[in-house]
DNA sequence: GTGCAACCGACAGATTGTCGGTTGTTATGT
DNA sequence: ACATAACAACCGACAATCTGTCGGTTGCAC
């Protein structure tokens, strides 16, 4: 018996799929047979819906940008928080994963996604760039910051928090605890900031969260 | 009529062959037959030396990033020079195709060659980070810099360069001058240098450089 | 002339993308 | 209400390619 579906929504259940083969068993080791038999159609439907398996990549990876792009957008946007509170809110995001079907994250970070991995990067870092540096100039107008280069000290610190979240994964204990604090002291430089001011944002956030 | 060479000497063969495929169409672009028929060796023989494609990638990625911690080693060693200038001659060797083999740091910044980009920035970062660490420290007890985590600093001052030269390739004229200023004003600020101490030794390498 | 390192090429198994054809749904005309 | 035309969604066999294996061969060194 075969069923008819609207191709949106097609669409999205192979999306559903991909994302969950693609984060556990990496691109290269998910076949697109895997695929279409966990979703339950045929080959010719796979490919009729997408023209590639890359193609499939792709738009797993817009649906998930645009899902933590709008988180952060939701966070920039919120002006209760102050702004160093909303930056740290952000980063972090960015690179933990949560509620959403964004338990990837923690797998994207592996050596055999790497295609992944840049992808995603190299997206969020364009998209989410304009709204760090943003929240910089907001922070320079009040008094905080201070960089004759907002858009790249922006680009700077997303690139910095990736990895160092990325690593911290990995650490533990002293040497962990040593990885955040040396995260701060040049988050702060870069920013130009005062020395401490954001330690007492972040190091309570770090602490109930990311274990 | 039948060719046998020593071991090692095949291997580099192959790895020489595998360097400019790679290099240039990209890692999941080349099969191991174009790699085999350009060598000029049956498949058996292939399998013979590496024993799967992605070795021959790992292979072919510890022999160059051999190459330039080795450039960069003699660099950092060579006391003639000040500090400022080693570090920066440093991050010029290690992301600026110039003479040896070593043509294919251009393409490895393609999207298409994810996986191997990701793996030499990894062994890079690693290897290069005690040579930038060690000078950092010598800066220091010169007065020249100045911070709490040396170690770190590093490891941020190696990302941003790498990312930074990658996308400066992209650019030109006004952006690119703009790129370039916000890089050293923010390396400064990392390291903390004196306004301007960069400057003075980055922009004439630059101009002579890359174009 | 023996032993072994280097080499060969046919082959199995798996994977991606294509294509002609099928089915269900929806619109249209009577 | 009903036939039917048109089209979107779907199917699965198939071609083409690719990776890795394996039994067997060849040339060199001792």
């Amino acid at each position: 018996m075969r069923v008819v579906k609207d191709a949106e929504e097609r669409k999205s259940e192979i999306l559903d799929v991909a994302e969950q083969l693609f984060g556990t068993r990496g691109f290269d080791n998910t076949s697109t047979n895997d695929i279409l038999q966990e979703v339950g159609i045929a080959r010719g439907t796979l490919y009729y819906h997408f023209k590639s398996k890359e193609d499939i990549l792709d738009a797993m990876i817009d649906r998930m940008t645009g899902r933590l792009i709008g988180k952060a957008s939701d966070i920039v946007a919120d002006k209760t928080m102050p702004v160093l509170q909303r930056l740290t809110a952000m980063m972090l995001a960015l690179n933990v994963s949560d509620d959403l079907g964004c338990e990837i994250m923690a797998q994207v970070h592996k050596p055999q996604n790497a295609l992944m991995h840049q992808k995603m990067q190299e997206r969020l870092l364009t998209q989410v760039n304009p709204l760090v540096t943003s929240l910089i100039e907001e922070g320079i107008t009040q008094g905080i910051c201070q960089t004759d280069y907002p858009e790249e000290a922006a680009e700077m610190a997303l690139l910095y928090s990736n990895t160092t979240f990325d690593a911290l994964a990995e650490y533990g204990g002293k040497e962990r605890q040593k990885k955040i604090m040396a995260f701060i002291y040049n988050l702060e430089r870069l920013l130009g900031m005062e020395r401490g001011s954001l330690l007492d944002v972040i190091l309570p956030i770090f602490q109930e969260t990311a274990q």
